[in-house]
DNA sequence: TGCTTTATGTCGCAT
DNA sequence: ATGCGACGTAAAGCA
């Protein structure tokens, strides 16, 4: 079993940890001052205090003050996560539909966050289509692109392990993120942030500070492998000079 | 704000961090393969999984798995938490009257354990009130017993920060553990992980395991001062050579 | 999806 | 303490 748990970490640590325990499917225990602000069924706002907040796979969300069986504010399973970083301060934000409803908690300090892989039988299902992708593109590499030839999976880098790494037809290292359905923009951004720590690892200086020029070949290639992409994500990677790769985690049948 | 929090502690471990975190009112995240059983207004038994044991200061417990907005069982708010180690196991107990309920956590794996102090203010009269107790002690060192000399308080150890620290009128170390109400043998286990830390640090001859014979004298003394023991306390103090002075935080009026 | 009933409901407020 | 009603009730069973 397979606890990640970071103490005091900076805003950004907090959210890698995040959306990699998102995509582990992990249950996440995250403790620090926030404020809490509800919309939906009712609205609420709360100011800021020492909360801790839990978010599980199954997409509910619990926000809990030292007092009382209840949370003090609540998003039931169904809702989805995102986190971000918004004005230098990690922002959790969990939305559902019918009814619409948005729970957003904003902290000032991440004091703990502890994520845990549960053993559990509806997360096999999810885990085992993303496996099924991986393995779909290990046998056959030229889905990816012709000349791709996968060097190591669950490779360990800085920003966490990467899905596939390997290298192009000329030799350049690739960093391959595999998703098992549609994405948003936040794929792009863990793709990066692989992409990121192997440009520091492999001692290459990155482009300038959130600016991405196609002029200098990157050193390291990104690319996405998903079903489909949202145009704000494609952008993203337009942007970044990634490549998405279409591709079903199950062969069409 | 303080929060401790351990990866893969040892069951003993986990509960001294338990302990101490009941006494600080802290506000406690626990992950950790378990059983649960519940006894009271219905009952319940869940085989070993992975969970979230949320212990409130206030008396609530949570126990949490992956799915839902419910606890899977829980106690409300009023309950007491007890922790111990029963057959090397962590064993987390939280019971109420009124109706006569319990909830029992038995832990087979102890993963991650978090303890936040929460700003709050119900918690300040309780430790308002092991502040009396200690400012009183500092100021009648005699109401210890005659001699009694504090030379420092919160005193660091390996076992955690022990409440008084000071000297006898024979110069032997004593640790002083403050509770501002009767207590149970729980406190006295306390004590007896700071003398026996202090021992060690000192590099004193530990007594044999778990045996405490009166005919040497301890290297160390340990006094708990609280307004009054149960007799199961009163015979661990005995058995240990610890002593109990009896002493109210405020004065009587 | 929507409706009905149950719950270790919880929680607040009244007596 | 006990009784009563409200809740962002949640959750399960069923049409």
């Amino acid at each position: 079993m397979t606890v990640t748990s970071v103490h005091d970490p900076s805003h950004r640590e907090a959210l890698w940890e995040l959306e990699d325990a998102f995509e582990r499917g992990d249950l996440v225990s995250l403790f620090g001052r926030c404020t809490v602000s509800y919309e939906g069924r009712a609205a609420s706002d709360l100011g800021a205090g020492d909360r801790l907040l839990v978010l599980k796979p199954d997409g509910a969300a619990l926000v809990h003050t030292d007092e009382g069986r209840q949370p003090v504010n609540w998003q039931p399973p169904g809702s989805e996560h995102h986190a971000a970083v918004r004005e230098g301060r990690l922002r959790v934000r969990s939305t559902r539909s019918n009814p619409d409803e948005t729970l957003t908690v904003r902290f000032s300090d991440v004091h703990q966050l502890s994520a845990m892989a549960v053993t559990g039988g509806r997360d096999l299902d999810l885990h085992g289509s993303e496996e099924d992708l991986r393995t779909r593109i290990l046998e056959r590499p030229d889905l990816v692109e012709a000349g791709f030839e996968p060097r190591e999976t669950e490779r360990p880098s800085s920003a966490g392990p990467m899905d596939v790494f390997g290298v192009d037809a000329d030799g350049t290292p690739v960093v391959v993120e595999l998703k098992r359905r549609r994405v948003g923009p936040d794929a792009v951004g863990q793709l990066a942030r692989y992409v990121r720590a192997l440009r520091e690892e492999l001692g290459i200086e990155d482009t300038e500070e959130d600016e991405y020029s196609d002029r200098d070949a990157p050193a390291v290639r990104g690319v996405l492998v998903a079903p489909s992409v949202t145009d704000r994500a494609a952008e993203r990677l337009a942007d970044r000079g990634f490549d998405h790769v279409a591709l079903d985690p199950t062969p069409e049948e």
